[in-house]
DNA sequence: TCTCATTTGTCGTCTTCACGACTTTTTGCT
DNA sequence: AGCAAAAAGTCGTGAAGACGACAAATGAGA
């Protein structure tokens, strides 16, 4: 098995390139586009990523971007399976974006917008998959800012753990532990706090008993019970 | 000229629909979705949109919810040409939303979900197109989110004067003056804050000679000055 | 196994803004 | 024109969380 194939099996597992052929597959041009990078690497920091759609294939990344005074502010945090990069097929606006390793080493795979355009205009099944992906995002987003805007950290925190929860889940148990890849520092940055609060706010959920949180794993003692005190 | 032409005329000029043939315009039958709203009225309330597109050929909507206690949380407000429904073409996930008309009168075009995808599989073209549209809201979203997470009111409010002035801009003018279609209490749902800061803010804002706000319209004495306080 | 960098924990102090309460101004309606 | 409702303006109090400073714990690499 050669790395062009590896690439292939992993992508169509998702639910977006499925329906594609093996051709089409291979008429995105992945290989020029796979990498493997370490832990802290940049896939790409900055203009970099303009014209391309990446994969992330095992791993874990964050997207951010830095402000002026150089403090780092994570957008969101990506694992296994998802898609990023120009999701807007369309030009630069100006941000300035990074994607980082985070954790352990990652694998990821990228096309350009242009080769992605072409197998879409063929396959209008795919484009409508890809626009309810990208809906998808829209309504997450959405959330976030609800949340952000009108939630206290401690329900913000309360937020973040049902969203690793469903990013995390395999099957329908109320109970959920799986291996952790961020600090206090990034919870914070994703939730909107300092690291200090962050760090004082989750150790007050696990003393509630609603989570465990350490270098080592998540758990989520009962999303149900989350759940109820998001609303 | 009868009711159906009109409906298509404001509706093919918008970017998305201009590649559009009349034959495919009617096969989304619109007459059946169109209306003319009065100012306050509902265009959807809570689950009621779930399988539509909305267009607003005319006047101003706020899109939001209530949280528990009955508070309007305004999530967008959009204008003339704006595109507003079940974005994602996926079924609901439980949120409920309303569309209000603010204002003025409105009038408003739409098109169910089923009927669109069905002009998209045969136009991936447009698929194309709309998803860039999509993908500009995920951008607009997150610019929102950097806002409310990273800045205080004051900028948060600058924000949001450089928002509009993107929405109204015309011509490449410093200075920009349109109507004002919003209240104070908007204004702070819009960015995130009371009604009595915004009320506060704005004013201050006014003094320090940046923007005129007031119940005929928003002056924006100049665009590029407020670009530089926003970074 | 030791060491140093990273991460986590904890405290005061200070700032920003929320919140309630109220007045004044503006607007639409009959 | 007159009136009620909506919107805007203002103030004092209080709470949430930022921020700086530092100590303790953890872990990765030599």
């Amino acid at each position: 098995m050669n790395i062009e194939d590896s690439s292939f099996i992993l992508l169509r597992q998702h639910r977006l390139f499925k329906q594609l052929t093996y051709k089409e597959c291979s008429q995105l041009n992945i290989v020029s586009g796979s990498m493997n990078k370490k832990k802290n690497e940049f896939i790409y920091l900055n203009s970099l990523r303009n014209d391309r759609l990446y994969f992330l294939k095992k791993g874990y990344i964050k997207i951010g971007s830095y402000d002026k005074e150089g403090n780092e502010k994570i957008k969101e945090v990506l694992s296994q399976g998802d898609i990023f990069g120009q999701l807007s097929l369309e030009g630069d606006t100006g941000e300035q974006e990074f994607a980082q390793v985070i954790k352990s080493e990652a694998s990821i795979c990228s096309f350009t917008v242009e080769d992605f355009e072409r197998i879409l205009m063929k396959r209008p099944d795919l484009a409508i998959s890809f626009t309810k992906l990208v809906g998808l995002k829209i309504k997450g987003l959405q959330s976030r800012i609800t949340s952000i805007m009108y939630k206290d950290v401690r329900a913000r925190l309360i937020d973040f753990f049902l969203y690793m929860a469903y990013k995390e889940r395999k099957d329908t148990a109320d109970e959920l532990i799986f291996k952790n890849y961020l600090t206090h520092a990034e919870v914070a940055s994703l939730v909107g706090c300092t690291r200090q609060t962050a760090t004082t706010f989750i150790n007050k959920l696990e003393e509630e008993g609603l989570v465990e949180f350490n270098r080592q794993h998540i758990k989520i003692n009962s999303i149900n019970k989350l759940k109820v005190l998001a609303e």
